[in-house]
RNA sequence: GGGCGAAUAGCGCAGUUGGUUCAGAGCAUCUGCCUUACAAGCAGAGGGUCGGGGGUUCGAAUCCCUCUUCGCCCACCA
């Protein structure tokens, strides 16, 4: 074997060897069920840091559940991603010269299908490559059969049940991707642009209303002017008319307590057709409402003009034009909130559109309470809050999108108006039929909507999709397995998702969709960066997996990664994973390398074995915690330093045998089960190099596996916890021997005496001997006069050496330590001296100061004497 | 503008109902070691007025008030 652990072949190996044996797979059976549904990533995405952390945490939790014997099922996915998608697909067909307008709809779902297979499904491949244990027989996407079909049964149900309702309404239009946004999907960013002051004439006079805006290209929608009516400075525009400049169009001012008498000059240009709040203004005046721009974004014929020309150039245009015209005040630099698109980043542009609505009052409430009652868990706690605020303050779900990629809208215009909505464009002709008493409709004559459904539409239903359970409501699988157990996801989709899978889940299971909800970070880089592709900042997870192995990453990601809190990502993270995986495959080559004898087992041994027993079974128990309260990265530092430090460092340490030597039977078969547990609690961190070693332990049958052993937790006796608390003053005993041999660089090969001041050990003798290699241990009164000492608990121990010792020196570090102690004492006696201390405090509190008092005393009376022993000499 | 959260060692963090020598572990740093499993290692060491100020209490990193600084979410001020 080779010194370093080397684990591109092994991993690939064992990968393999689980999915032969179908280890990952899952069918109902008696044993609970612990489910999870994969965050399903974009389908034609790749693997990214975020993806790496995400999944690593639903790994461990899966495979931890295995180990607990519990029917794990772990459902993988991908998300059709609606904008996204369709947006790369436009691209690569731009590439091609070809336009998304030349083709028709089915042209282009067959360029986005062949998008979808040739990307498809990269990303759940990558998967492998961490070691996800997903249940791929199962794998489900947004757009298949099963949750297509669940997709429109669910839009028609909710219809009606009159949630669903088409209308005109104020939208938030991505003027790029040429759809409708939900609010959501708006981002609002701080933008750095300018104030304008624009002059309108007051119709008949010569005066001037001035009116500040950010955006003077709208004034061609400008249909009134509005004032407050409490405001004196604009009192005297009170029942006049104004002139729109350059337009030359005559518009009412009217009054409304909307205006802000701070902000500007006290006039608002409304423009209802570009803004919300004044189409909300225009809705109550009744103001006519004109739509300058197209589509995408340019001004429209009925702009009268800049016909044609983008909304940005357009701004800096009619600017320019007003200076000429005298009709520009002035202009000041200003800072406001801009909406941007999730997708395509650009400036939302409100509009009115005809766009189909989901009401979500009563989706709302009945996601609300179960979250705020603890029936879900957030981890973290905090996220409670947002989530109600959030439901608290909800508006209709604009759920269509003038997109082709994704499911499309099962609504049916008739030719003489109106709508049918159905499941089927057979059931759509039924209903028409049925609803226009014309028995001559032909499915033909029926329009389906052009439109189809944000994905979050189909994301929602996810936990019961992906087990059928809209299609067939009860069946087997969603008995089982739902609700789920954890969701994994990123407090950035916790309206987007979510939320509204909770809601989905009481609308159509009537119970939760998930138990708990873990909250993971966001990665950022070293500099707490966000990662992105224009930084460069994010590494590539398959060549960091490569470069430390997958169980390597797996451990950095989750070294620091607290549940909620951001990760500063750092390769040097991976490097300690690795290097702890390295340790693991080292300690095994030495414990596998030892030659066995059937002897008696040696005192130390017995001593040790039975100490890391104990040990073992402590710190179990302490995961086992942890792993309760998903403090993940807290159970791995646990099961860490329990390998590293208790494991490698003292319990091998203690029963190694000398060089050449064979270890007993009974003290390697108890090393190889401690090794056999070690690696079980490993398991759902490093997934890969346990199946490894733990095949090797011994002799292991065709599939055979680590990922079904249990975790034991047996609780500690009395004896056990009295044990673990004498073996750490064993150790700190050897620390102080250690510490001396450095100190005076005397070399670990050459014998030396322990004394031992006062009352003798009770055991551990033999384990002292031989880790501080000793020739003798000896009870004295006094310290022999040339010997270096220390204190351990409230003993001192002190070691003899043949050549000169500086006395000044160790009297200078004795009395140190005594000043130490005698401050120490002083506080205590503080303490003990004040009687409503005495009174107030609980008694174990005070029988605790008064030990602390006791101990104390008996280590300054050993100090004491150790000094004069010195001053003597 | 509203809400939420955070501030503890050089760094990223833990600190359960106030009370053990409670001021912690990890990484980094420093010192000494190529000691026959591992230098991707071993053995040691140093390092913090718990953001500032005030209060409650016998006792505060922990509870209350206040200030400062960060982060996140929500919001229609042109």
């Amino acid at each position: 074997m080779e010194t370093k652990y080397n684990p591109t072949q092994i991993e690939a190996k064992w990968y393999e060897y689980w999915l032969q044996h179908k280890f990952f797979h899952s069918e109902p059976d008696e044993r609970e069920p612990y489910t999870i549904v994969i965050p399903p990533p974009n389908v034609t995405g790749v693997l990214h840091m975020g993806h790496m952390l995400n999944n690593t945490i639903q790994d461990i939790l899966v495979r931890r559940a295995r180990q607990e014997g519990k029917n794990a099922c772990w459902v993988p996915g991908t998300d059709h991603a609606s904008i996204a998608t369709e947006a790369k697909v436009v691209g690569k067909l731009a590439q091609q010269g070809i336009k998304k307008t030349d083709l028709t709809r089915e042209q282009f779902l067959e360029h986005a299908w062949d998008w979808t297979r040739e990307h498809g499904g990269i990303i759940l491949k990558q998967l492998r490559k961490l070691g996800a244990s997903c249940d791929w027989d199962r794998t489900g996407f947004t757009m298949d059969e099963i949750r297509s079909e669940s997709v429109i049964k669910v839009f028609c149900d909710l219809y009606n049940k009159g949630l669903i309702y088409r209308g005109v309404r104020m939208v938030n239009w991505d003027p790029k991707a040429l759809t409708a946004l939900s609010d959501e999907e708006v981002i609002f960013k701080e933008h750095h642009g300018k104030l304008y002051y624009l002059r309108y004439k007051v119709e008949g006079e010569d005066r001037y209303a001035v009116v500040a805006t950010t955006r003077p290209e709208t004034i061609m929608g400008d249909t009134a002017m509005c004032i407050n009516p409490n405001n004196p400075k604009t009192a005297w525009l009170h029942g006049k008319r104004v002139i729109v400049p350059l337009v030359n169009r005559v518009i009412p001012v009217i009054e409304d307590d909307y205006v802000d008498m701070e902000f500007g000059t006290g006039c608002l240009k409304v423009t209802p057709a570009h803004d919300v709040n004044d189409y909300m203004l225009g809705e109550k005046y009744n103001l006519p409402s004109i739509d300058i721009f197209n589509d995408n974004g340019t001004l429209s014929e009925k702009a009268g003009l800049y016909v044609g020309l983008d909304r940005f150039e357009c701004r800096e245009q009619i600017a320019k034009d007003l200076q000429s015209a005298g009709l520009m005040e002035k202009i000041e630099d200003y800072t406001n909130n801009v909406g941007f698109s999730e997708r395509t980043n650009v400036p939302i542009e409100p509009k009115l559109s005809m766009q189909w609505f989901l009401r979500m009052e009563h989706l709302a409430k009945i996601a609300l309470d179960p979250v705020i009652n603890d029936d879900i868990r957030f981890y973290p706690i905090k996220y409670k809050n947002t989530y109600r605020h959030w439901l608290e303050n909800i508006k209709d779900w604009c759920i269509s999108r003038q997109l082709w990629w994704g499911h499309r809208i099962p609504a049916y215009y008739l030719p003489e108006g109106g709508y049918v909505v159905a499941e089927t464009p057979e059931e759509a002709l039924r209903l028409a039929i049925q609803k226009t008493g014309n028995t001559s409709l032909t499915a033909d004559d029926l329009k389906q909507d052009s439109d189809c459904l944000d994905t979050w539409f189909s994301s929602w239903l996810w936990p019961i999709s992906l087990f059928d359970g809209i299609r067939k409501p009860g069946n087997k699988e969603i008995n089982y397995y739902y609700p789920t157990a954890d969701l994994v996801t990123g407090p950035d989709i916790i309206f987007f998702w979510v939320a509204r899978m909770i809601m989905a889940g009481y609308e159509y299971e009537g119970k939760m969709p998930f138990r708990n909800v873990y909250f993971t970070g966001i990665v950022r880089d070293k500099l707490g960066r966000k990662m992105s592709k224009s930084l460069g900042n994010s590494p590539d997870p398959l060549v960091l997996i490569e470069k430390f192995g997958a169980d390597g990453v797996r451990m950095g990601m989750m070294l620091s990664a607290p549940a909620g809190n951001d990760i500063l990502f750092d390769e040097s993270l991976c490097e300690q994973g690795r290097n702890f995986n390295n340790k693991i495959w080292n300690c095994f080559r030495l414990v596998k390398g030892w030659q066995v004898a059937d002897m008696q087992q040696p005192d130390e041994c017995r001593q040790a074995t039975d100490w890391f027993d104990a040990k073992l079974r402590q710190t179990s128990d302490e995961m086992q915690k942890l792993f309760k309260n998903y403090r993940l990265s807290e159970a791995l530092m646990a099961i860490y330093k329990l390998f590293w430090d208790e494991f490698s460092s003292w319990y091998l340490e203690m029963i190694k045998p000398a060089y050449g030597q064979p270890v007993d039977a009974l003290t390697y078969s108890r090393t190889l089960n401690f090794f056999d547990r070690l690696l079980r609690l490993l398991h759902p961190f490093m997934p890969f190099i346990t199946e490894e070693l733990w095949q090797n332990l011994e002799e292991r049958k065709d599939g055979d596996t680590i990922m079904f052993q249990h975790i034991d937790n047996d609780a500690l006796s009395a004896e056990d916890e009295q044990l673990l608390v004498h073996t750490e003053q064993l150790k700190q005993i050897i620390a102080g021997i250690r510490n001396i041999r450095q100190q005076r660089e005397i070399p670990q090969k050459e014998a030396l005496t322990l004394q031992i001041v006062g009352k003798p050990l009770t055991s551990g003798k033999e384990l002292l001997t031989k880790l501080g290699n000793l020739d003798a241990i000896q009870y004295v009164e006094q310290k022999a006069p040339n010997a270096a000492s220390f204190i351990a608990g409230v003993t001192e121990f002190a070691v003899p050496l043949d050549h000169f010792i500086n006395v000044d020196e160790e009297l200078q570090k004795l009395q140190a330590e005594l000043k130490y102690q005698e401050g120490f004492l002083q506080s205590v006696m503080r303490k003990l001296g004040n009687e409503r201390f005495v009174q107030n405090a609980k008694p174990e509190i005070v029988a605790m100061e008064r030990k602390k008092l006791a101990d104390a005393q008996s280590r300054i009376a050993a100090l004491n004497e150790s000094i004069a022993t010195l001053k003597n000499n």
